[in-house]
DNA sequence: AACGCTGTTTCGTTGAGCGGAACGACGTTT
DNA sequence: AAACGTCGTTCCGCTCAACGAAACAGCGTT
C-alpha cells in the first residue's frame, strides 16, 4: 500500500479509474511533435518514446485518418495535422472564461489604448488564450497559445501570488531562469514581491519577460478565490512606463468586476 | 471481396495498413467536443458514438491525463481542454506556408491599409490559419482555425477554381448554402464564374461570406499546381470597393512570388 | 422513500493490439 | 554495380489489455 509519494511525480494525483494505454500513448505521440523538431520519423519517434517502430506507425496510420497528423508522401515524415487547429479553435470558442472577459477586455484596450491579454494556467506553464489590441502605429502583441513560466511577468506573477501556498512555493523552488535581465531569479526577492502583489492587487513587470515590454495584470478569481484566469494590459516599455498607474486601476476595477461574475465574494473593506 | 463502392464513404481512400481502433475511437471523442454542444456527459458522447458508456468513460480519462480534455468537478461534465492549444500553437509554428509567407502579407498590408489573410484546405473546408491587419480605426479581423465550405468567398471560390475538376465538382454539385444574400448558390453560374476566376487570376467577393465585408483572393500554387494555400486581401464592404483592382494587382504579384517559392513554375506568356 | 437519471467501477472473456522479425525501397559507400 | 545501412512498412502468432454487461454509487426529482 504505502503513500503516494513516489520519486518521478509525472503524473501528479491520478485518483481516477483506468485509461485506455494506446489512446495515452497516442496522446504522447502527439505532443512529441509540439517540443521538439516538429517533422520526425517513425524511428525517431519510437526510439525517443521507447516503444516499437510497429505501434507507432499504426498510431501514426489512426491520426492521419482524422488529419490530426499529416504525412509528407515524398520525405516520409510525419508531422501535426491542420485538424489540431479545429479543436483549438472550438476549445477557445467554447472557453467561457474568454467569452466572459471579451467585452471588459475590449473596454479595457479603449480606456487605456494599450493591448489587453488574458491567460489562463496550463501544465504549470502560463498559456495565452486571448488578446484585443488597440488601434496605434506601434503596439504589443502576444501569440495566442504561447506559453511561459510562471515566474516571470506580470500576468505570470499574478498567477503565482494568487496559488495556493503549496503551489505558489514548488514554483519558486524551481530554479528561475533570467529570460530577460529584469527577470527576478532570487526566490525570496520574487516571493516577496508576490506578498507585495497580493497586498496592492495587482502585479506589475518592466520587461521581466520580454526586453521592451511593460504590463500590469490581475486575477479573475472564482468563488474559491482561486486564479481561473489572468487579466492582463501590457505595452512598449518606453511609453508604457508611465502609463502604469492609470492602466492598474482600470485594470484592477475590471478584474474585480469579472472575478465576481465568476463566483467571487464581493471585497470584504 | 466486392469494390470498394460503399454506400458511406466516410473514409475516402486510406491504402494504409489498420490503425489503432482505440485511438481512432478517441479521436472521436475528441471531435465530438468541436460539432455540437461544447460540454457533453458520458452517456450523451456514447450514445452518440455508438459505443458503450464503460469504453468512453476509460477514453476520457485517458485524454484528461494529458489535457486534451477537462472534466468539470462541479457538474461531472466534460469539454475540450487546453492542451489543445498547445498543440495548435505548434502547428501554427511549423506551418511552412504560413512561415513563407508572413514577410509577404505584411508586405500586402502595407501596400494596401487592408487586413491579409492566409487559409489552408481542411476536411473539405477553408480554415484560415493567420491573418495581418493594418492600423486603422475600421479593420477586418477573421477568426483563426475558423472554417467556412468551399463555395462562398473569395478566398474559397478561389479554392475551387484551382482544384482538380473532380474535387470541384464534389463541391459544386453539393446543395450550396446562402450565407448571405450575395452568396452564389446556382451551381452553373457558380462554374462560370470559377472558370472567370482562373482566367483572371484571382477571385472578388463583395458580401458572398460575410455581409459587408468585401475580398480578393488568389492561390498559392506548388510544384503540380496545386493550391496549397489562399492568400487574401479584405476589408470592410464600403470603402473596399473601390480598392477591389488595386488590391487585386498587389495580390496577384504577391501569390505569384509566392507560388514560385513553393516550386510553381514561372508564369508562360 | 422510491424512483430515474447520471457517472463510475467491477470482472470474466476474448479478440485487438503488441513486437520481433522479415520485407522492400531508397541512398550511400566500397 | 554490388553490397551495405537505414528507413518505413507489413506480417503473424501470442498475450494481455480493453471491452461491455451489469452492478454500484451519487444526485435531483417525483
Amino acid at each position: 500500500m504505502g503513500t503516494e509519494a513516489e520519486s518521478t511525480p509525472d503524473v501528479p494525483a491520478v485518483p481516477v479509474g483506468r485509461g485506455v494505454a494506446s489512446v495515452e500513448r497516442a496522446s504522447e505521440v502527439l505532443f512529441c511533435f509540439a517540443g521538439g523538431s516538429p517533422r520526425r520519423g517513425v524511428t525517431e519517434i519510437a526510439s525517443e518514446l521507447g516503444i516499437s517502430k510497429a505501434v507507432v506507425h499504426r498510431i501514426l496510420t489512426s491520426l492521419i485518418q482524422r488529419d490530426l497528423v499529416a504525412l509528407d508522401a515524398g520525405t516520409r515524415l510525419y508531422s501535426l495535422g491542420p485538424a489540431v487547429l479545429e479543436l483549438a479553435a472550438a476549445y477557445r470558442s467554447q472557453l467561457d472564461v474568454r467569452a466572459l472577459a471579451l467585452d471588459t477586455m475590449r473596454d479595457l484596450v479603449r480606456a487605456t489604448d494599450e493591448t489587453s491579454t488574458l491567460s489562463i494556467l496550463h501544465n504549470g506553464r502560463r498559456v495565452y488564450v486571448d488578446q484585443v489590441t488597440p488601434n496605434r502605429e506601434v503596439r504589443m502583441t502576444v501569440e495566442i497559445g504561447s506559453s511561459f513560466p510562471l515566474h516571470a511577468g506580470a500576468s505570470s506573477k499574478a498567477f503565482l501570488a494568487w496559488l495556493p501556498p503549496d503551489e505558489r512555493r514548488r514554483h519558486i523552488e524551481a530554479p528561475l531562469a533570467a529570460l530577460t535581465e529584469a527577470t527576478i531569479v532570487n526566490p525570496s526577492e520574487l516571493a516577496r514581491e508576490l506578498d507585495r502583489i497580493r497586498e496592492q492587487g495587482f502585479a506589475v513587470s518592466l520587461g521581466e519577460r520580454q526586453p521592451g515590454a511593460g504590463s500590469v495584470a490581475a486575477p479573475l478569481l472564482d468563488d474559491q478565490l482561486r486564479p481561473v484566469a489572468v487579466l492582463s494590459v501590457c505595452g512598449p516599455l518606453q511609453r508604457f512606463k508611465s502609463e502604469v498607474a492609470a492602466a492598474a486601476a482600470e485594470l484592477v476595477s475590471a478584474a474585480k468586476a469579472l472575478s465576481r461574475k465568476l463566483g467571487a465574494p464581493p471585497e470584504r473593506e
